[in-house]
DNA sequence: AAAGTTCTGTGCGGTATCGAACATAGGGAA
DNA sequence: TTCCCTATGTTCGATACCGCACAGAACTTT
């Protein structure tokens, strides 16, 4: 079992084999991840990847016109920064904390240096990046062929995927920002989802009442992702 | 002053080592790759990586209910088949040679042996896995925001600088399950470009006449593409 | 030359989302 | 309590795109 503040509830790290573990170990530093903070922005160099255990980010782009859309979303199954490992140092898009929660993080060049010994770390990190890139692709259909609600569905279920627990805290407001819609827009699917029965909130606090037809409402891209994620990252093994 | 099948058209192959190059250039095979064919599909196992030469590979994602969209376009500039050495081995998406042309091949076990040697070759894969990803975002976003006419004007100026000359052969239809919109809306949005003065087009031919300004009428997402994947991989050096 | 096929043009109503303005209500602070 | 701020609810016209149906035009085949 372990404790409230343990590095391995992350997956990515619990997969770790013990050796390169207990090597990197000390190299992780506890980091709590308020909501709003932005773990970097656009453009920025990178001095540290975040191992995210209880707190859940958002990579998101803003536009020009401050229009903003959402990208992917990162929770305890992986990482924030793979630009670090991929060689471009930072990236075009900007990552949010969506959900307080705390996480780990571990300076740049350490990471480096281990990504470069081709071991575990290596594996697992290409490998979730690849199940990030999944979730882009399937983000940028969705945004092309999906009603409103049913992105809604696909939101809330990836996101209730990295927590524990069945409510979210979050405004209509922040969601839209998410999902790149108008808040009016999430207000009416949300209230069509409540007055189904399948959730229920007030205030910036949305309970999830029935989980099975959550999915059932949401489009395929929700299933996907989670399909994808689960072949190629590991479970939870500690 | 390369011959006309020359492997280092393709810029990463051109950006190897002399070295490195000297050792893969005999597992490099050439082969044609003729419009519509599937590089991969959906799910499937990868046999060989592909390089283009003188093609384009649109990498899409089929619905359930058909309709498609695509998420990235790959030429010579990068590779198709990035899941070998991501470690996933197969992606959702499918990959559809969209502007014939040529390319070589490597067997996949042939490139994760090189890639495991964390020499230039998988460096400059990850680079370009990591533009690639600035692509799919960009993408998603654009999905989201920025009407078809933009959209149009930001396919045509991928897809001309991984060509050579200022022409596409390309029928609206195509195009639009490209963009994952109506063939009727590319009639549109393509009508309005000629009217302008911008391109000129005609059964399945199409001239790009004022790129300039064509690059004026594009959205921000073809800019910032554009300019990650300048930073991020090498020009062509040979 | 005739017939067929492919590509493009156009018009229609339908729908989802937008943009803006305003109303109501829950919860915290004084 | 009272007030204020934030979150949510509602309306209305505008717009972009969809789905469909069909017409014309340009190549291809016979």
């Amino acid at each position: 079992m372990p404790s409230p503040h343990d590095p391995r509830q992350n997956h990515l790290l619990a997969a770790l084999p013990e050796a390169d573990y207990a090597r990197l170990l000390h190299e992780l530093e506890l980091v709590p991840m308020p909501l709003g903070w932005a773990v970097y922005e656009s453009g920025g160099k990178l001095g540290y990847v975040y191992f995210p255990t209880t707190s859940i980010v958002s990579l998101l782009y803003v536009m020009e016109s401050g229009a903003s859309a959402e990208i992917a979303i990162t929770g305890n199954e992986g990482l924030v920064g793979i630009s670090l490992f991929m060689g471009g140092e930072s990236t075009s898009s900007r990552a949010v904390v969506q959900s307080a929660g705390n996480g780990y993080r571990m300076k740049a060049s350490v990471l480096k240096r281990e990504f470069a010994l081709g071991g575990e770390l290596q594996h697992l990190a290409l490998r979730f990046t690849q199940a990030l890139i999944t979730q882009m692709a399937q983000t940028a259909v969705c945004n092309r062929h999906h009603a409103l609600e049913q992105q809604l569905c696909r939101w809330l279920l990836l996101s209730l995927d990295r927590l524990q627990g069945n409510e979210l805290h979050m405004t209509q407001e922040l969601i839209a920002n998410m999902l790149g819609v108008r808040r009016e827009g999430v207000t009416e699917a949300a209230g069509n989802l409540q007055a189904e029965g399948l959730i229920q909130y007030s205030r910036g606090h949305i309970t999830v009442m029935d989980r099975a037809r959550l999915e059932q409402h949401a489009c395929e891209c929700y299933a996907v992702v989670k399909k994808e994620i689960d072949r190629l990252l590991p479970y939870k093994i500690c």
